[in-house]
RNA sequence: GCAGGGAUAGCAAAGCCCGGCCAAAUGCGGUGGGUUUAGGGCCCAUUCUCGUAGGAGUUCGUGAGUUCAAAUCUCACUCCCUGCACCA
């Protein structure tokens, strides 16, 4: 077997001498290849070659097509991950030491990384070692990091931009919070990892009928206000009596503390539930008085412990109002129970029937109330209409936004934020987590019109791949809205209206490939970070600003800013971002929205190409199944090209890859097998062109056509298919046909491998050597297509060839069973190859759709009128999808014809074949041209 | 809920954009055979049903429709997957 990795240790060093990936601008078309940024908190795996491997793909591909390609990369550090792995260090969490152990690090260097710093570097440095040995053509002379000074200079700019265009503001903002330590919190900072899932509730106000104070109920679906009953509280709890931003409500005890950082609560008093049972509230909405009674279901850390009953559509609310009623606790009847929205039956309740198709007789646990809430809170949202009030008619989707709105516009109710998680979500510290209305935070105003329109308008213009994934990209964009753009903790920079928070870590990652274009310029002149200052962007972008004033108020030299802005004009014009496919809702479309608000027109983004995800023996590899392969193994262990092979080429980019051994194991041999005939090349013969090497050479030039086709729209699938196992497979058969032209082969040999370069780089490099090259196979150029090679007739013929040897096998499958034939054996096979005047009539057919013109035609009135007529009557019926055939009868006649060693030989019976008018066979009629008869002889 | 994607033979998966060359690529699995044949690998054949000659029938989530013609287009339905906010 080939030692790939001895030979990728080989060209990485022939590669890094020739600096063969540094770049910079040049007389040719400069295109700029970058893929989101690695977060450096782990290893890489297998599956991030699949985007990485993908751009430095397409880089190759475009080299060999004449562009001069940059393909940098740098490391993304900024946020909470990081920092919160290295807080797990520090504590001395055993659970993230072994995860770390596993990653094969030592005890030295775990101890160390309670340095969020040094954790960051160290699996920087792994990853960069990872991405070299992956074969990447990427310049490193241009790498940074996101909580370089320099990127942060370019970070404030940016924010300078977007202040300056008023596209930055300030507002509230509901986030998951922890009382006790203060601050917001997310997904790395709960017990188990659980993100905390924020929902909207409606908050009503029902006014105590004999007080100021109001009963304050939660609801997800403030339409059914129309059919509420009673309001229930659960007796068994206690209740306070607080202030609220102002006015005066009942809400439990439990939720006070959950509600006290959202709003303003004071409490005036406590008292049971069951103390409020004699009171009775007024409905907003139609001044209907209702009791307060016993829910036995409603749960005091739910919202604010006093929800609104209405039984005719809460599965809940029926129950309990049942229980009520048979011991006598309530005297509201059924049928007083008020339905407000029509559906799919006509049910007078329809809680009921969701009750019962769950249990007929009612016996129901909690779980099967809560199904049956769920199902009925599902239909009526989708097919549900008002029956009652203003809304009557409308849907219930419709209605629900226009009621809501209606009841905050009037100051009856008031939107609440609750964690919605099933179990309650605790924060590491073990505080619970509630939500908080932040005031002041900063967001990035993606709803903005004007700049949605831009955006919007633009979209179209940008080479999406693959093609699909435009949808979501412009769905995307219609959705974004304000986001929040700093926080208060994390690695990154500085936010510049708030020093005290830095830039959340997902909106300094948006114009960054633009610090690519003359980072290593900055590096060369040891240019220091204060120097970067706004003039200085500004004039790299924008170019406007007096060259010799920003010289001097920056103090970097003319020639460099010339150089800088003459790299970013270049590099920039042309750019394709590559990314998984799971950022098209976060990062694509703030790295759209950005370049579109920050950069002139002509910078704006090009090109976008998303990949799927990599799975692992059929399953998503993941931490908890333990199936993670790090890069680095995954190279030592199957070669960097088998894992760019799979990855890159051998799955549609919207699709998971599949990543086996037994796909390993198929790439092997198939690379075996050329890298042997390589090998043997030498020791073939160099003769007169024969039919069959015409063949090949008519497969390979039209393949190179299809294929680069196919590779220009990221089809790469099927590129590959053609290039390498499609090739292979007319390799073999070319051979079994008797081909072995060494110059044939060699030409055949020498344009695939040119072609599989920029998947397998290493071993393309190796078997261009081999064939006696001494030029880097990446500085080649893609081979053309000579269409003059192309030829219909002799792939046609041979594929005649072929089915007819197929055919003769089923034939005589067959009729070995017919009684005539039984205990007999097959003697001789004749093919018999139809006349000329049959493919001329066929033409005919072909192009005039009309069999009595044919049939009639001068030239066809040497024959039999019936005969034709026999002829053409099958092909009628499939007229309209007809096969050109641009061969005659001779040529089929003299392919078989010295064919006949071959066809005999798969077929293991003596072969012959004749012309039609040559045979009196009642069967030789039967022959169509590319379809002669088979006569099977017996004995 | 909102948004995006999907449902194809034993399994996995292509085809669908651009209707006919589609009983439907390919891989795995199954069956039979070959290979100086332990195993594995490799090669060949076969793998919806029927068939006394290269053919016929019935299939591509369900139901309807458009069409001379539908896996492919339209509509409805059912089910599945992914993302959803400060988090990379």
């Amino acid at each position: 077997m080939v030692d790939y990795n001895s030979i990728e240790k080989k060209w990485l060093d022939e590669w890094e001498k020739a600096k063969l990936n540094e770049k910079d601008v040049e007389e040719k078309e400069g295109i700029l290849v970058t893929a989101a940024f690695p977060y450096v908190d782990m290893p890489q795996h297998i599956g991030h070659l699949r985007t990485y491997g993908t751009a430095d793909f397409y880089s190759r591909y475009k080299r060999m097509r004449g562009f001069n390609v940059l393909y940098p990369m740098g490391f993304h550090k900024t946020g909470t991950p990081i920092l919160a792995i290295s807080k797990k260090v520090a504590s001395n969490d055993p659970k993230i030491k072994d995860d770390l152990k596993n990653y094969g690090i030592s005890d030295e260097d775990i101890k160390k990384m309670s340095d969020p710093y040094f954790m960051a570097d160290y699996f920087a440095r792994v990853t960069e070692i990872g991405m070299r040995r992956a074969g990447y053509s990427i310049d490193w002379t241009r790498k940074f990091d996101s909580i370089n000074p320099i990127f942060s200079k370019m970070v404030e700019w940016q924010f300078n931009v977007l202040n300056n265009k008023h596209e930055l503001v300030t507002g509230e903002h509901p986030v998951g919070w922890c009382p006790n330590e203060g601050n917001a919190v997310g997904q790395h900072d709960t017990k188990g990892d659980v993100q905390p899932e924020l929902s909207e509730l409606t908050a009503i106000k029902f006014k105590d009928s004999d007080s100021d104070a109001y009963f304050i109920c939660a609801t997800y679906r403030p339409e059914t206000l129309y059919g509420v009953s009673n309001l229930f509280v659960n007796e068994n709890e206690d209740y306070s009596l607080v202030e609220l931003d102002g006015i005066k409500g009942y809400i439990s005890s439990k939720s006070v503390p959950l509600l006290s950082d959202e709003y303003s609560i004071k409490v005036i008093s406590n008292m049971k539930g069951s103390e409020l049972l004699s009171k009775k509230a007024i409905n907003p909405i139609n001044g209907k008085v209702v009791p307060i009674l016993n829910g036995f279901f409603v749960k005091p850390d739910f919202a604010t412990g006093v929800v609104m009953s209405v039984p005719a559509h809460a599965p809940f609310d029926y129950m309990a109002l049942k229980k009520l009623s048979d011991s006598g606790k309530t005297d509201i009847k059924e049928n007083e129970y008020i339905k407000c929205i029509d559906s799919e039956n006509n049910d007078q309740i329809p809680s009921l029937r969701y009750l019962k198709n769950i249990d007929q007789s009612l016996n129901l646990n909690s779980e099967q109330i809560e199904m049956a809430t769920k199902e009925i809170y599902r239909t009526e949202l989708r097919k549900g209409v008002m029956a009652v009030g203003d809304y009557i008619g409308k849907g219930v989707n419709e209605a629900r936004e226009l009621i809501k709105q209606d009841l905050i516009n009037k100051n009856d109710a008031f939107k609440i934020y609750i964690i919605s998680n099933k179990e309650p979500v605790y924060c590491r510290c073990g505080a619970r987590v509630i939500v908080n209305l932040v005031e002041g935070q900063w967001f990035i105003n993606y709803g903005d019109k004007d700049w949605k329109k831009t955006v919007n308008s633009y979209l179209p213009e940008i080479s999406i791949y693959p093609k699909k994934d435009i949808n979501a990209f412009q769905a995307a964009s219609d959705w974004i809205d304000l986001r929040a753009t700093e926080r208060a903790q994390g690695l990154g920079t500085k936010f510049p209206l708030n020093p005290e928070h830095i830039v959340e870590s997902l909106s300094d990652s948006t114009i960054y490939p633009m610090l690519y274009t003359f980072y290593n310029i900055l590096d060369n002149y040891k240019i220091k970070p204060e120097q970067l200052t706004i003039d200085f962007f500004d004039y790299v972008v924008y170019g406007k600003l007096n060259i010799e004033d920003v010289s001097k108020s920056t103090g970097i030299e003319y020639k460099v800013l010339k150089r800088c802005r003459d790299s970013f004009t270049y590099w920039y014009r042309f750019t394709s971002r590559h990314s998984g496919s799971d950022l098209i809702f976060n990062h694509l479309t703030m790295y759209i929205y950005n370049h579109v608000m920050v950069f002139p027109e002509e910078f704006w983004p090009k090109q976008i190409v998303t990949n799927g995800l990599v799975n692992y023996e059929g399953v998503k590899m993941s931490k908890s199944l333990g199936n993670i392969v790090p890069l680095i193994d995954g190279i030592d262990k199957y070669g960097a090209d088998t894992l760019r092979f799979i990855e890159i080429v051998s799955a549609d980019l919207d699709k998971t890859a599949e990543f086996s051994v037994d796909s390993v194991n198929s790439i092997h041999q198939k690379m075996d097998y050329i890298f042997n005939l390589v090998d043997r090349i030498g020791s073939m013969k160099s003769e007169e062109l024969s039919k069959i090497d015409f063949w090949l050479y008519s497969k390979l030039n039209r393949k190179i056509r299809d294929a680069t086709e196919k590779v220009e729209k990221f089809d790469l699938r099927n590129a590959y298919i053609s290039i390498f196992y499609d090739s292979l497979n007319e390799l073999r058969y070319y051979f079994e046909r008797g081909g072995n032209n060494e110059i044939v082969i060699s030409d055949f040999l020498t344009k695939m491998i040119l072609m599989i370069s920029p998947v397998m780089p290493f071993s393309a490099e190796e078997l261009w050597h081999r064939l006696g090259n001494n030029s880097f196979i990446s500085k080649e150029e893609w081979p053309i297509c000579d269409e003059s090679l192309i030829d219909d007739s002799i792939e046609l013929l041979e594929s005649v060839i072929n089915s007819s040897i197929e055919d003769t096998a089923k034939a005589i499958e067959l009729t070995s069973k017919m009684d005539e034939n039984k205990g007999k054996n097959v003697k001789s096979v004749e093919f018999i190859i139809a006349d000329q005047w049959k493919y001329d009539a066929y033409r005919d057919l072909r192009n005039s759709g009309n069999m009595s013109k044919v049939i009639n035609d001068d030239k066809f009135k040497e024959i039999d009128k019936a005969k034709i007529s026999k002829y053409l009557m099958p092909l009628m019926k499939t007229v309209k999808s007809l096969n050109d055939i641009p061969y005659n009868s001779k040529d089929e006649f003299e392919t078989f014809d010295t064919s006949i060693e071959f066809i005999s030989k798969k077929l293991g019976f003596d072969v012959s074949v004749k012309h039609e008018k040559d045979s009196d066979s009642d069967r030789a009629f039967r022959s169509y041209p590319g379809k002669p008869s088979i006569i099977v002889r017996w004995n």
